[in-house]
DNA sequence: AAAAATACGCAAATCATTTGCGAGTACATT
DNA sequence: AATGTACTCGCAAATGATTTGCGTATTTTT
């Protein structure tokens, strides 16, 4: 069923996807509906297989749940988005918890910039 | 006019508000349009007074342009948002700059999680 | 006070996402 | 194979936060 190619998709994109993005991919190759990659990915997100994170445009970025903690950075210039590992935050998160009781789950966190190539352009 | 109004109330809020939260506290003691109050936070925030963050649950968000910076705890049970003024991103961020090339400029941070009041009730 | 610029209300538009419904398809049980 | 039950999907309409066009008021500038 389409699930399965909807979360090939993601599984191979080695950044995180708008639905739209997700549509236009799966599209090449098969029919589908927009209704259909929105359902699924609320079903994979609830299995907690895909992570989904609402970015500052207001748009859902869908990514492989994985492990490993990314975050990004993302350029105002040219509105690409760099993903990064660097993250310290558990340390962050494990002194707040020890100094409000807040039982924190997850975090997300965005960078805004401009990145070296657009840094080069407007130079 | 009412973006006098409408700026004091984002001054004397201790916390970030989302338009409708503004528009209905202005809309206590004059006649105000919610278009009116978009059209002012746009204002706003374009003039650097006023923050604008949108949050995972894809509302906005808006606060005084302060100086000091914040982030947020959001209770996944009960919504609240408790902000907390811990935060060693500068030093993530001088890192990544450093190692990327990516001029940095801004960041959003978003802790979830269960507050300790829910906490105790959950229990 | 007239002219030019803003502010504002109202209704309609926008855009990502969701949902109702009805039809198609898969899988399990007899 | 036939029946039942549960998903899977497509389609069109609905949602909800936010924006926009437009005409009217109100302010500011000259």
């Amino acid at each position: 069923m389409k699930k399965d190619i909807i979360f090939d998709v993601i599984k191979n994109s080695p950044n995180s996807l708008t639905a739209e993005e997700i549509y236009n991919d799966v599209s090449q190759n098969i029919n589908v509906n927009l209704s259909t990659v929105y359902r699924t990915l609320n079903n994979l997100v609830e299995k907690d297989l895909v992570t989904k994170v609402v970015r500052q445009d207001k748009i859902a970025y869908y990514e492989l749940a994985n492990n490993e903690h990314k975050h990004y950075l993302i350029c105002d210039n040219c509105n690409n988005a760099y993903s990064t590992d660097m993250c310290d935050l558990d340390k962050i998160a494990r002194k707040i918890k020890k100094e409000t009781g807040f039982n924190i789950t997850s975090h997300t966190l965005e960078f805004h910039g401009i990145c070296p190539e657009c840094l080069k352009n407007v130079k």
